[in-house]
Order: C-alpha cells, then sequence, then structure tokens
DNA sequence: TGTACATCAGTGAACGCGCGTTCACTGATGTAC
DNA sequence: TGTACATCAGTGAACGCGCGTTCACTGATGTAC
C-alpha cells in the first residue's frame, strides 16, 4: 500500500512542541500556573523530561506559549457579533469576559500571574495578542462617542478593559460570603451601564 | 542608677515579633513577596533562622502580619479629609490609591499575590481590615447618591474601588511605552469623572 | 535489495541549588532557699 | 549576698524535599553506494 501515514505531518518537531504545549495548557487548567511543573509536563504529553527542553528554551517561553494561546480563545470568546455596537455591545463583551474568567479561572488567571525575568523583555509577538485584547472595546465606544480621535479612543477602550477586569478580578477573588454568582453579575451590568451613561452625557 | 533599660519594653518575645516583622516588611518592599526569603528575613532582623518560628506559625502568617500593616498603612494614605464628599473626594481617593500603588508597588502587590494554601481559611482579623479599605468609598458615594439603600451603596463602593484598582493595576503593569505616568493620572481622572457622570445621571 | 554509516530527536538519570522548617542544644534570666 | 537549680527564648546546623535544567547516550530514520 502507499504510506500509512501522511508524509511530513507538519514535521515530527511541531507535533512534539504541540504536545507539550497541550499538556502544560492542561496543567495549567487544573492546577493554576503555580502548579505547573516540567515533570507534570512531560507525563502528560507522554515524552520524557529532556523532550520538552528540545522544543523550549525554557518553562518561560512555553508559559508565552501557552498564554498567547490563552489570548486567541478569550479574544475568540469575546468575539463581535455582526452589526453589535455601542453599550448593549459593551454589556456583551462584559459579561463575555467574566464567563470566559469563570469557565477557565486558572488559564485566566496565568495570564496576570505569570512574571518573566527582568532581563528577558516580553516577545513582540505576544505582546501584539495581548494589545488586540485590549482594544476590544474601541469599536462599540466608537458608536457611543463617533466624535472621538482615535488615539483617545484607543487609550479609553484600555481603561474600560482595565476596569472591567478589575471588578472580574476581585469579584471572583472571593467565591464565598459577600458576592455570590448572580451578584456579580448585576454588579458588572450596573457597572457597565452607569459607564455608558456617562459616556454619553459627556 | 535605677533600670537603664525601661521594665517590661512590651515583653522580649513582642520586640522579637516585631524585628522580624519589620524585617520582612524591608524585605518585600525591596524584592516583592516572591523575593522573601527566611534567611533574608533573620539576617535583616539580626536574629538566627529559627527565631523566626517562635514568634510566627509559618511564612504565610508572617505575611499576613505584613500585609495587615499594608492594609493600615494604605487606609491612612487615604484617609478622607474632615467634610470631603461627592465626586472631588471620589477622585482624590483614586488618585491617591494611585500614589500608594506607585509609592510603594511591591508591598502594595504583596496584598493582591499572596495565597495562602487552601486549607488555612483567610483569619477575621485580616478579611475585617480588608473590607474596611473596600469600603472606603462609601461615604463619598453617600452625597452622590443620597437615596440609595446602604447595602447597595456598599456593592457599589467594593465595585468602584475593584475598577480603579483594576486601571491602577494594569497602567502600572507598562512602566514603559503604552502609558506614560502622565497618561494614567488623566486615565483616572476621566474614568472617575465618568462614573461620577454616570451616577449623577441615575 | 542490501549494507554501512551519519544524523539527530528523544531519553531519563543525575546535578545542583534553593529553601521552609525542625530540633537538640546553650546560655541568659529568674526563682528558691 | 551567695549558691543551686529550673525555665525558656533564641540558636544554627541539618534535614528533606522539590524542581529546573543538563548531557552522555540510544535507537530510529535517512542517505550513499
Amino acid at each position: 500500500m502507499t504510506k500509512p501515514i501522511p508524509e511530513n505531518p507538519k514535521g515530527r518537531r511541531d507535533q512534539m512542541r504541540e504536545r507539550v504545549l497541550e499538556a502544560a495548557e492542561a496543567v495549567i487548567s487544573t492546577k493554576g500556573l503555580a502548579g505547573l511543573k516540567a515533570r507534570d509536563i512531560s507525563a502528560r504529553a507522554g515524552c520524557a523530561l529532556g523532550a520538552i527542553y528540545t522544543v523550549f528554551e525554557d518553562l518561560d517561553e512555553l508559559i508565552l506559549g501557552v498564554n498567547q494561546r490563552t489570548l486567541t480563545r478569550l479574544e475568540a470568546a469575546l468575539a463581535t457579533p455582526e452589526g453589535a455596537h455601542g453599550e448593549a455591545e459593551l454589556q456583551r463583551l462584559a459579561r463575555a469576559y467574566l464567563g470566559y474568567a469563570r469557565d477557565e479561572e486558572p488559564r485566566w488567571r496565568a495570564l496576570f500571574e505569570h512574571r518573566l525575568p527582568p532581563e528577558k523583555p516580553l516577545p513582540d509577538w505576544y505582546a501584539r495578542d495581548r494589545d488586540r485584547l485590549f482594544a476590544l472595546a474601541e469599536a462599540p465606544l466608537a458608536s457611543l462617542l463617533p466624535n472621538e480621535e482615535p488615539p483617545a479612543r484607543k487609550l479609553r477602550a484600555r481603561t474600560l478593559f482595565s476596569a472591567v477586569h478589575g471588578v472580574v478580578l476581585l469579584g471572583l477573588e472571593e467565591k464565598f460570603a459577600p458576592t455570590s454568582s448572580g451578584t456579580l453579575e448585576a454588579q458588572l451590568r450596573e457597572f457597565v451601564a452607569t459607564m455608558a451613561r456617562g459616556l454619553r452625557e459627556n
């Protein structure tokens, strides 16, 4: 017969890299970033400990890879439907952000918990993906404030993102008494509504 | 002559505890929470490694002690002047929060970075101090929304605190290009102004 | 088709270090007589 | 005031473990003839 395995299936090396990446994702999803250990990764990936270092420089680079994928997924989860705009769209974005953070809490936290040692700068490809996330509120803001200049709008989108992030972050911190699950959503809705009102009455 | 050293100067044990606490604070201020090591603390405090464990259960308890003091200082830094109220006071609070976070960044970050192992619950005395911080916006909000019920106001104050925290947190993350120092303050001012407008037009 | 050789992805035992915590001991302080 | 003894805060060497990273090796794959 002919070749039983498709030839050059992305290259052996790329396959290995993929498996390691997926294993690391699984570990982070289960135990959080602080629980990520090289030995767990290799066990999950079904390879030797050393194999990790044939496809990634070190664990930091691997974590950046995982976080990049998280950024992509988060962006997909927040994708704006055709024609959506204005306050309703800001509400949907905020709600979807909370939803993703809840559903994928450890993976989402890893995005903000991971710190590179100061001698390694954040790679450009990573910074670009992250900034795209921060910019998601720009379009809906444009329909609320049509006369605002793009640079000012960029900054405003970033601020709004940060504020929503703060509400979600501290809101999820205590899954116990104070803020019950439903309340957090109400809190967020009320918060975005207030912001939108304040922006319209500008 | 009489006693050269004042008698029972808070008790030897308390003095030791104090020295360890201060040493830990100094280390956190310098190297951040992640850089806090038992050996550094004892070196700074001028005592043996084991002495730490005669006055604190373990490093987690020590960190809680440091964080409690940070909460107290932060609260002092945010103290509301007599008669202050309304939007101006919210502006002052937000500005002061940013100021403290900037001036004492590692110590401030430790407040949110530290996680207890899940089997140890957060002590009540700590939770109380932390909640007092979260509640600082209640009074100024009361003059903006005089008819709101206290429980709803409590929640709103917490949300507003979280939002400001988010703006400061992500704003300080990149001390480099995007958000220059001055811009962050402008961002925050504009943000609080928008919120206040939205609240008034309720 | 078969043989010899080169390459190199992948292996996993071992290295080396950092670090929280313990515990047998010591020496200063206090008490009893 | 002096002596013997008890207490206990404080000591620091040692324990024990976890963990990232390395590197001499192996065996599968590819190439040359």
